[in-house]
DNA sequence: GCCAAAACGGAACAGTGTTCCGTATCGTTT
DNA sequence: AAACGATACGGAACACTGTTCCGTTTTGGC
């Protein structure tokens, strides 16, 4: 995984060569961070990880949800990408909405806090929930219809709960090993076939 | 609801009856507080609300967990004495378990911040967490089996799993017209329904 | 080499939960 | 009623957050 294009535009040829390493190296310190203390390692640590004061962490990223949204943007786009591709290729549309939630829990499940901070409801990770609803939302919308169409699922729970149910399961199920998200995720998209 | 025997036993008799009173002014201010601002209510919110000093508030509930508990205590009783009368009356006992997740539901959804708090991981509220995992996973647990002895769910989803699903579905949904936790949580127990 | 613009660093602020201890109150005992 | 020890009180102080601000340093075009 490549981090040094994140928002590689042509703004990024106006800037100074020692602000683009600042925010490289900020963004590696905060994947770093992010892997051992969850995305709620202090900003303070991951500022001194990438041998840097404060202020520079919050010029490159005015808030913490931007920091969140940079390190982990490929991998929603990649989940995001996936969505129209499983459609094609499952042999229905539950099937393929199944395959599509597995691959979101999983994302979800690995990133330490993710799920409980995009639901947090603290104006400060309001930026982060709008990426996802944004760039996730279209898809898992498009197989929920794809399903409808097929006359496979209940048509009472609209895409937006669905995402934000799934992702609630998959709340505190890294630190926990009792608890299983992936399968509750699975049970959940079951009770969606039941006629209502 | 009466908060004054909270926690009433031959203890409290050796109380000087200013701790008891400041005890139950303190219940009375977080019951407020929580309803206007949530479990998350900030401590010398309540404190000043009670018209007492901060020391005073911890000396009573030595953690934040402690005052959660002591508010719903009542509520939580309520809903675990639910869960044998409602196997009793209902058709099945999978109805009986829709009823009680329906049950659990409300209460959560109407505490602001409560579903979200028992998930925290903060270590500070292992306590509520606890209190409400030996309160009602044992009622859960029951309508489980029962079910499941009468082949009517899946078997591969315990008690714990269950409780914890539930509880994540409720979380944010206070603060959320869109998103209906009760609906998603019927969702939750259809899906336990499919045979597997 | 100069110098304005750009970027940096970290002290300072505001808001948490929690601890600590000098002071005030209570209730019993004389 | 007065004295006194145990109990309880109040709030300043601490540790830890995220975030802002501004004096200082670095950069890169002239």
């Amino acid at each position: 995984m490549n981090q040094s294009d994140e928002g590689a535009g042509p703004g990024d040829r106006a800037r100074r060569k020692d602000a683009r390493r600042n925010k490289e190296t900020l963004l590696e310190a905060a994947v770093a961070a992010f892997l051992t203390s969850g995305v709620n390692a202090p900003v303070r640590d991951i500022a001194s990880r990438a041998g840097v004061g404060l202020g520079t962490l919050y010029r490159h990223f005015p808030t913490r949800a931007d920091l969140i949204i940079a390190v982990y943007r490929h991998q929603v786009d990649a989940c995001a990408e996936a969505g129209p591709a499983l459609l094609a290729a499952a042999a229905t549309p539950h099937a393929a909405l199944r395959q599509w939630i597995d691959l979101f829990v999983d994302f979800l499940v690995t990133k330490h806090g993710l799920a409980a901070v995009l639901r947090s409801g603290d104006s400060g990770f309001e930026g982060l929930h709008t990426y996802f609803v944004d760039r996730l939302l279209p898809v898992c919308a498009e197989l929920l219809d794809a399903a409808i169409s097929a006359r496979e699922i209940r048509t009472d729970i609209d895409a937006l709960t669905l995402m934000r149910g799934v992702g609630n399961l998959c709340i505190g199920a890294e630190s926990d090993p009792g608890y299983d998200a992936r399968r509750l995720a699975g049970v959940l998209v079951d009770g969606l076939r039941a006629p209502r």
